[in-house]
DNA sequence: TCGTTGAGTCAACGCCTGTTGAGCGAATGG
DNA sequence: CCATTCGCTCAACAGGCGTTGACTCAACGA
């Protein structure tokens, strides 16, 4: 029961964070419209009005919210980045970060949820494509990026059972022949 | 000018068909949450009640507008399968029937549409799995039909510029190895 | 010690939503 | 022809939403 004070800046820090954290867990499992203020301060144990002072409004709490980690390291050569996409899917399968759930949650109904998806997929495009030969390298960097979208919305989204009871390992060992057929024209 | 009195019955198709038309594309547009009844009978020409009066609610007038396109035919064998996903792909590129899409906007946000996107995706997977041999085959139909789910998203939900510019049979033709590497163990 | 700051609460506002019930007028059918 | 059906409109309701301003009271700093 040691109920030291606690500082001001401390307990600011604090209560953002928990406004935050609540935040986080709603708007990925609801989305931004099923979400409502009052809902997340409940969560927070806060008054409703004190999260519109610490954020200013719905749409800006959204986008604190949900700030995504940056698409990390570049300039991977050849088809390692296969290894390095199914990498960051056993990373997904544990724990895919709250804030990137969240956004996609909302990516096919909130305009800037959706904005920031085609950002976020769109570094990645540019980036896989750096590493492939060939004129239509874009075009299948953004196939490639696609497959991971649509594993991760069937996977973490909608939870296809399917998905759901495959162990990550066996998925990437599965899923790599098709990502390994989009780095380079083998063919033509 | 004829302006025939149009009989009654006549004149009540008509009107269902303006509503289902109109909520169609606004599901399909905005999602199931932004679009409001409201918004529907304007973009019909009728009276807000009217959609209630025929509808009842707005989770039914949603039900009947994006009644999905029942999954077709069935029990085609080994990698011809692969053409015929390719092939839905060709016309889906066309002309995704209006209803898919508003069940595919909504699927992230709105539990119902959740549940119908994962009753469709659950059928296609396992209509593939009939077709494809070995102890992983549900989940390489997982996978095949997550990479069309990616694929439908990034190209016609989130209009992803790299699909959009490419013509549907260079996207067939780069995708077909990606497709066929998950219609059979090929290795192990 | 005491005025000031600022974290947090409370009650309320205005708006927009889905939804309802009363009513109008034209098509209906006996 | 007339009573009835029924497509359709109008005005309004209740409820939930984001948002606001006045207020309380404990931490702060001189």
């Amino acid at each position: 029961m040691s109920e030291r004070p606690l500082p001001r800046a401390e307990r600011r820090r604090r209560t953002e964070g928990k406004i935050l954290d609540a935040a986080r867990v709603l708007f990925a499992e609801m989305g931004f419209e099923r979400t409502t203020i009052r809902a997340v301060a409940r969560a927070a144990e806060v008054d409703p009005a004190l999260v519109m002072q610490y954020f200013g409004n719905k749409e800006e709490l959204f986008r604190k919210a949900v700030r995504v980690t940056p698409v990390p390291d570049a300039g991977l050569d050849a088809d390692q980045l296969v290894d390095h996409l199914l990498g960051t899917l056993t990373v997904k399968m544990g724990e895919l970060p709250q804030g990137s759930l969240a956004m996609m949650r909302s990516m096919l109904t909130h305009p800037e949820a959706a904005a920031s998806a085609r950002e976020v997929l769109g570094r990645q495009i540019d980036r896989l494509a750096e590493s492939i030969p060939g004129d239509d390298a874009r075009l299948r960097a953004a196939l490639m990026t696609t497959i991971m979208l649509g594993l991760t919305v069937g996977h973490h989204l909608l939870e296809l059972d399917e998905l759901r009871d495959a162990p990550q390992e066996e998925i990437a060992r599965v899923l790599r022949p098709s990502l390994r057929a989009l780095t380079g024209p083998e063919v033509s």
